[in-house]
RNA sequence: CGGGACGUGGCGCAGCCUGGUAGCGCACUCGCUUUGGGAGCGAGGGGUCGCCAGUUCGAAUCUGGCCGUCCCGACCA
């Protein structure tokens, strides 16, 4: 543990990212260029997306199921659009067991292929639709420039894979993904808001009809696709010969959906939240939501701890993920810094000041305000207070997101300029051409991040740059 | 793959130009004193200077090649 500063959000924002995640213990780079290790703190925190992730997964009816790591390469190569937009970043393996493969094998860039290829044999009737399941795995894609948890070259997921009876089905298990499981996730849990919307053709994952995704403002006003939900059609059905038996006794090719959110959520979470202090975890996702940090002296060592393990148990005992820092190595000061480096969003403080009053100091992260409650009072009012932190953040990052989002600005040069300085999210008209979204992307290498679902009030009917006449509205962003 | 920078104890760096027995801060170990916002003093341990070759009496330092990392672009959860 250093004890320098970080560097600040204002003037270095990739540097104050990579120290953050450094010296809070999330995760480090390992031998493997663009493969992370990810240590025991930062790991907490993806158990706990983990969690809320799955259990959302199946309220909504799904199960978990595990396909293996290795695709057959000509597997992976028959469906035409994925293995067009996947080609260039699949590892492959061609020789094992001392000896050449006569069939390499692609570490699974996503699952689709392997997954169909396998449908084919569990779906001969309607009544075995739809297929509802989900796993949590990890995949290889072979990234030119990495970066912690934001673009490793393995990363860690949950990647739904459903087949369904109609298309109308299919589209609404897309949809109820979106919402319930990753926007409900995100904004509830992990207090981040996003954008909901249909990706533009260019943007779409390979071979999906339609692809819905979470945009989320980062505090350098970027945007980071937080999850996405694609609807696939009867592409991958058709592809892998999967067919059934349907209620009028015609045979026919089911719907499908893929959806996944991954280890990604955990460098948002950074970059969300974080400030020139280190992480500010919502309490929902912290490892420890309330540290304990005693001070004392010789004289009153004994009693202080014992004051501070009482309270501790009590908060434990409500269920509150509480630690007492009880280090004797480190003085009061340097647990302050770490534990605001590592995000606990409550920190109490007691010492012979606090005793003698009969009192506790509580400081909280997100705001930095300090106070003191009376003993018998903590256990109800942290369990406020954490609560009121998780809703605080949420709001603060929702406010940050409404500021700085630029609603129908007056004209293409003002939307350029601002996108340019990576001001947060342009909402505007557009046309739906490739050409358009090309030459912003060209002039400031910003990208339509989404076709908002719900649509902006005061939309102008012509497009933002050619000045046509424009169906939709788009929001455009630079993006991580 | 283009453009730039850099490889020296665990981490961050100086030394290189002008060749001569490898140094600083943090971290680590031990001791004492400390503890309400990153403790102080003292004593220690740890590095074939990215790799290979060359020049030289002698290379961290000069030359050539290779490897790797980071930053900026194109690709991307």
């Amino acid at each position: 543990m250093s004890t320098n500063a970080l560097p600040t959000q204002s003037t270095d924002f990739p540097g104050w990212y990579g120290e953050v995640v450094r010296r809070a213990d999330l995760a480090e780079n390992s031998a493997v260029r663009g493969a992370m290790v990810i240590k025991p703190y930062g790991y907490a925190i993806w158990e706990a997306i983990q969690r809320a992730l799955d259990h959302r997964i199946k309220a909504t009816g799904h199960e978990n199921f595990y396909f293996p790591l290795f695709v057959p390469a000509s597997l992976l190569a028959q469906e035409g659009e994925l293995v067009e937009g996947f080609a260039p970043e699949v590892a492959v393996v061609t020789e094992a067991g001392g000896k050449r493969l006569e069939e390499p094998l692609a570490v699974r860039p996503t699952s689709e292929a392997l997954i169909w290829s396998t449908y084919a044999r569990w779906v001969q009737s309607y009544r075995d639709l739809p297929l509802l399941y989900n796993q949590w795995a990890n995949v290889v894609r072979w990234e030119l420039r990495p970066r912690l948890f934001l673009r490793t070259s393995e990363f860690l997921w949950q990647e739904g894979h459903t087949a369904h009876e109609t298309e109308a089905e299919a589209v609404a298990e897309t949809l109820t993904i979106l919402h319930d499981v990753y926007a409900d996730t995100l904004e509830n849990v992990l207090a981040i808001p996003v954008l909901r919307g249909r990706k533009s053709e260019s943007e779409r994952f390979p071979g999906a009809v339609e692809t819905y995704t979470l945009e989320a403002l980062m505090r350098d006003g970027k945007a980071l696709q937080a999850a996405t939900s694609h609807y696939l059609g009867q592409g991958f059905a058709r592809t892998f010969d999967v067919h059934f038996t349907g209620r009028d006794g015609v045979e026919q090719h089911p719907y499908a959906t893929s959806w996944g959110a991954s280890t990604r959520l955990v460098g948002a979470l950074v970059m969300a939240h974080g400030d020139d202090r280190g992480l500010r975890l919502p309490p929902l996702v912290a490892p420890q939501q309330v540290m304990i940090v005693p001070i004392y002296h010789e004289t009153d060592q004994a009693d202080v701890l014992h004051a501070a393990a009482a309270i501790r148990d009590e908060l434990g005992a409500a269920g509150v993920r509480v630690r007492l820092d009880d280090r004797a190595d480190y003085r009061p000061g340097f647990k302050f810094n770490e534990w605001e480096l590592k995000g606990a969003p409550v920190r109490i403080e007691l010492g012979s000041r606090d005793l003698a009053a009969g009192t506790v100091t509580v400081a909280r992260r997100d705001t930095g305000e300090k106070h003191q409650i009376p003993l018998p009072r903590v256990g109800t009012e942290i369990g406020e207070l954490l609560s009121d932190i998780q809703t605080s953040l949420f709001r603060v990052a929702l406010h940050d997101q409404e500021r700085r989002t630029l609603s129908n600005p007056d004209g293409y040069q003002e939307m350029i300029e601002y996108l340019r300085e990576a001001g947060g999210f342009v909402a505007a008209s557009w046309c739906g051409s490739g050409e358009c979204e090309a030459r912003v992307k060209d002039e400031c290498s910003a990208t339509i991040r989404c076709l908002p679902l719900v649509e902006q009030p005061e939309r102008s009917n012509t497009c933002i740059c050619c000045g046509r006449e424009a169906a939709q509205s788009a929001v455009w962003a630079q993006a991580y």
